[in-house]
DNA sequence: TAGATTGTTAATCGATTAACAATC
DNA sequence: TAGATTGTTAATCGATTAACAATC
């Protein structure tokens, strides 16, 4: 059953949850799948779909409780249990994302910052220590994480990569210019690329130049 | 024509680019369509069908010519041309992008910031300019922008997004916690979305702590 | 009960992979 | 020339959409 699910539909799971949280806060207390199909831009036949891959959340002629169906997508993310995460490089991206996201609402808990500037070692950020990368083995092997967020610049990415595979964290979210593949490895990894966001995003705005004529407008 | 190329494609040729790129910098001078596949991880067959879609740019027996695809995948995507940006948001992840992408390497020129903060406005960061967001149609109006890039709380992106379409900017970079969905308007947008990105890798890490068992490892 | 909406099966559509003639 | 590798067509595979019986 290894990678039985496709990704789409993983990748969808995040967004239905954002969608029947928003709900929630509007005071409403169930949803049907066309509703959210509305919000998401997609087909209710996709949402259900989606859905029975995990399980029956939902009722005929009702639809599906907001509050129950948040919990059950939760669930199937895995985001209900607590995690930790340990953050390398706290330059730029490592320090907002330290000081910006709201961990702790989804049960992650950031235990430790590493870096290889000595002027940054012994602060803290949002409250996690700073450590010196030569630490790293030291400190994750007394307090074991789950996640290696990477943002540090690609030349060093596939290096503490190596780190922290040697040390057991089974998962890598990586925001470094480099994909990482890891191909063989029992580690997950995510990777994160702003460029390839801005550069679709750019192929799109040019191919809309083209495409939204005046004439060619709908 | 419109929309007539699979987004799976369009998010697949930044990532050639890259290698593309990595490899020229290796002072390789010619790659295969298996080459460029291994180093992705995909098939041979997928990349050839990938740039067919755009044009023939190999040779039979030979391959592709690293900077001749190259200088190609950035005329596809629309990045060799010159574009401007404007970042509402100069909180931690804008400021953070603000200082650490390489925007011009690519030909991206931010070219003025907004907050709402009055300690910030006034400032520069990385060069760059810091206006009240009560002068964005002024500014926007006197120096035309591409690209708005979102970096706001959720709370308030839908109401930059107005702003931001009614100085006919085209193009919307969100990096808030709400994507926008803009149907009917004549506006892109590429929503770049941290959370989801961190519950999807937290359902694989959890889905290989189940799969990943001593008998069932690979 | 009547209306609504699910879960699920079948039909369609699109994307990936395989195969191979063309040719560098 | 012989070997390699493209561009492209055909085959396969998977994902989305449509339809509908089940039932709340």
């Amino acid at each position: 059953m290894i990678g039985s699910v496709s990704p789409n539909v993983i990748n969808r799971m995040p967004k239905y949850l954002r969608c029947l949280r928003a709900a929630q806060e509007r005071g409403e207390k169930r949803i049907s799948s066309a509703q959210i199909a509305a919000a998401l831009g997609t087909t209710a036949s996709q949402v259900r779909q989606d859905l029975t891959v995990f399980g029956s959340y939902g009722s005929q002629g009702y639809g599906y409780n907001i509050a129950l169906l948040a919990g059950e997508i939760e669930r199937i993310l895995g985001i209900d249990a607590p995690h930790e995460i340990a953050v390398v490089g706290v330059g730029g991206i490592g320090r907002a994302l330290l000081e910006h996201m709201d961990f702790k609402r989804y049960h992650y808990h950031v235990t430790a910052a590493f870096d290889v500037n000595p002027a940054l070692v012994g602060t803290t950020v949002n409250g996690v220590p700073v450590y010196h990368m030569q630490d790293f083995a030291r400190v994750i092997g007394e307090n074991p994480v789950d996640i290696c967020m990477l943002t540090v610049p690609k030349s060093a990415a596939m290096e503490v990569a190596r780190q922290a595979y040697a040390c057991h964290v089974p998962a890598l979210w990586n925001f470094s210019d480099e994909d990482l593949k890891l191909s063989g490895l029992d580690m997950v990894v995510q990777n994160v690329n702003f460029l390839d966001s801005l550069f679709t995003l750019t192929y799109y705005l040019e191919d809309s130049k083209i495409t939204m004529t005046p004439a060619a407008n709908q």
